[in-house]
RNA sequence: GCCCCCAUCGACUAGCGGCCUAGGUCACGGCCCUUUCAAGGCCGUAGCGCGGGUUCGAAUCCCGCUGGGGGCACCA
């Protein structure tokens, strides 16, 4: 009965689309061009994308500005080189919603012509059925029913000519020919109003899966002050790429109740849509942090080293690259995220100055192991450690107490990578002053 | 106000009627290891929002409530 009304879609028509699934996939990410990717739409990029890769179909990337602003170029600029560094790559070229400006005038103009579109004060309004209702089925959220009399007419062109997005957008998956829409949930009320556009544009909507939206962890949703937020944040924060596609895969998305670390190949094999989770999820960090521990230790040396330099680089420093490599052995069981890397290490390329209070009553051991440092040979971590160790057994005291001071006098903190390593790399006569200058 | 969505440990989740005295990961606590910090090993604390049904049996199905989120633009 009321799937004959107009606006409907129901379940007869749904299964004449299921005949056309075996098509291949076809996705897009639409980001607005404000130049930061906020986190919970990458985490909806990577769906799209794992669901592309998975199916072995396409993945669009499309920009959806309205206005012709230069910044918009240079925003593009910047979502796809946060992509390219997540390694998130999207198939064909970059497309624009406002490069389909005239096809969309077009089809409103047809639409007023056939009768599902009219004017108002120089708008072009869409007519929504005004009695039965409107279903799909999600691929997430299962089936949703909204009452179309709960649907306004829809401003679809605006009087300046200008589509609007609820129209520009389902007229662009319809060029463009997209199987799967895959969007944050945020969208849920506006897909109805998109079914209605598509079906009177003579259009098959594609199907539908909306992910949940991602909280702080004040269930809130994220902004600023929850901290890092843009993917660009969380970058200059010194995560690496994936870690975070690993992370985010698994922020309402699981493979089963035991797998969490997954490479990027393993995600794409595994993903599915119907495995991601209806409720919204809260962004953890320290879940994150310890995820890129993981990572940063599973990484070959050379590996690692070249992305602290390259990390370090971005971020500014001038330190010498070559100590650097040398330090990420000291460093790889130690930081968690790369941006921990300057304070960590900071005393192998800059000066120390020591809090004389941790020092207090510890000149005798300062100069002592001075004196044994000044013969070590080779000035290597074993030899290095050996010789302390020794003077310590001397001294009756154990390797806490005695190791401690010359930490502290040497890297000037009581927190440091292995202290022997940390004295080889520094070099004999940089060690020797500065524990002659906190031994004197 | 109206509409829609959601609801398992502090967080992410497994669970799709009996395998659950609810499993895993992070965090947290304890112990071990130990030159600091980490890392690692072992052990542990902690959860099905509430109320009704359905059923021999409910975390799982249905209804209501409560709570949270999203939307109701000539924004996207």
């Amino acid at each position: 009965m009321d799937a004959a009304r107009g606006g409907d879609v129901r379940a007869e028509e749904h299964g004449a689309r299921l005949t056309l699934r075996r098509m291949s996939v076809r996705v897009r990410m639409a980001p607005s061009p404000t130049g930061f990717l906020h986190i919970g739409g990458v985490r909806t990029f990577l769906f799209n994308w794992l669901f592309a890769r998975r199916h072995g179909g396409e993945c669009l990337l499309r920009i959806e500005n309205t206005d012709t602003g230069r910044e918009v170029a240079e925003a593009a600029q910047q979502i796809q080189d946060s992509l390219r560094w997540l390694g998130i790559e999207w198939d064909g070229p970059v497309t624009f919603q406002l490069d389909r400006l005239e096809r969309c005038q077009a089809e409103a103009r047809r639409l007023v012509a056939e009768g599902a579109a009219y004017e108002d004060e120089g708008a072009i309004r869409f007519r929504m059925p005004d009695e039965g209702s409107t279903a799909y089925d999600d691929l997430v959220l299962g089936r949703i029913e909204v009452d179309n009399r709960t649907i306004e007419d829809l401003v679809i062109l605006r009087s300046d000519g200008r589509p609007t997005y609820n129209f520009a957008s389902p007229v662009e998956d319809w060029l463009d020919g997209i199987t799967h829409v895959v969007r944050g949930a945020d969208h849920i009320s506006n897909t109805p109003k998109q079914i209605h556009v598509l079906r009177a544009l003579g259009a098959e909507p594609p199907q539908y899966a909306h992910v949940p939206n991602i909280n702080g962890a004040d269930g809130k949703k994220l902004s600023k002050r929850h901290g890092a937020t843009s993917l660009d944040d969380f970058r200059h924060a010194g995560y690496l790429p994936e870690a975070l596609v690993n992370f985010l895969a698994l922020l309402g998305w699981s493979f089963d109740d035991k797998t969490t670390i997954m490479s990027r190949g393993e995600l794409i094999e595994r993903f599915s849509l119907d495995r991601v989770q209806p409720s919204p999820a809260t962004l953890d960090y320290q879940k994150l942090d310890w995820m890129n521990g993981v990572y940063i230790r599973a990484l070959p040396l050379d590996e690692l080293a070249e992305a602290l330099v390259r990390y370090l680089r971005e971020e500014g420093y001038d330190w010498d690259e070559e100590l650097v490599r040398r330090a990420a052995p000291l460093v790889q069981e130690k930081i968690k995220r790369l941006g921990e890397f300057p304070d960590f290490a900071r005393f192998l390329f800059e000066d120390v100055e020591p809090d004389t209070a941790l020092l207090d009553g510890s000149r005798p051991i300062l100069r002592a192991a001075a004196e044994r440092l000044r013969e070590v040979e080779p000035f290597r971590a074993e030899p290095i450690e050996q010789a302390l160790r020794d003077l310590a057994a001397e001294l009756d005291l154990s390797p806490r107490k005695a190791f401690q001071p010359i930490r502290v006098a040497v890297t000037g903190s009581t927190v440091s990578p292995g202290l022997f390593e940390s004295l080889e790399l520094l070099g004999r006569e940089r060690v020797l002053e500065r524990l002659s200058a906190a031994g004197s």
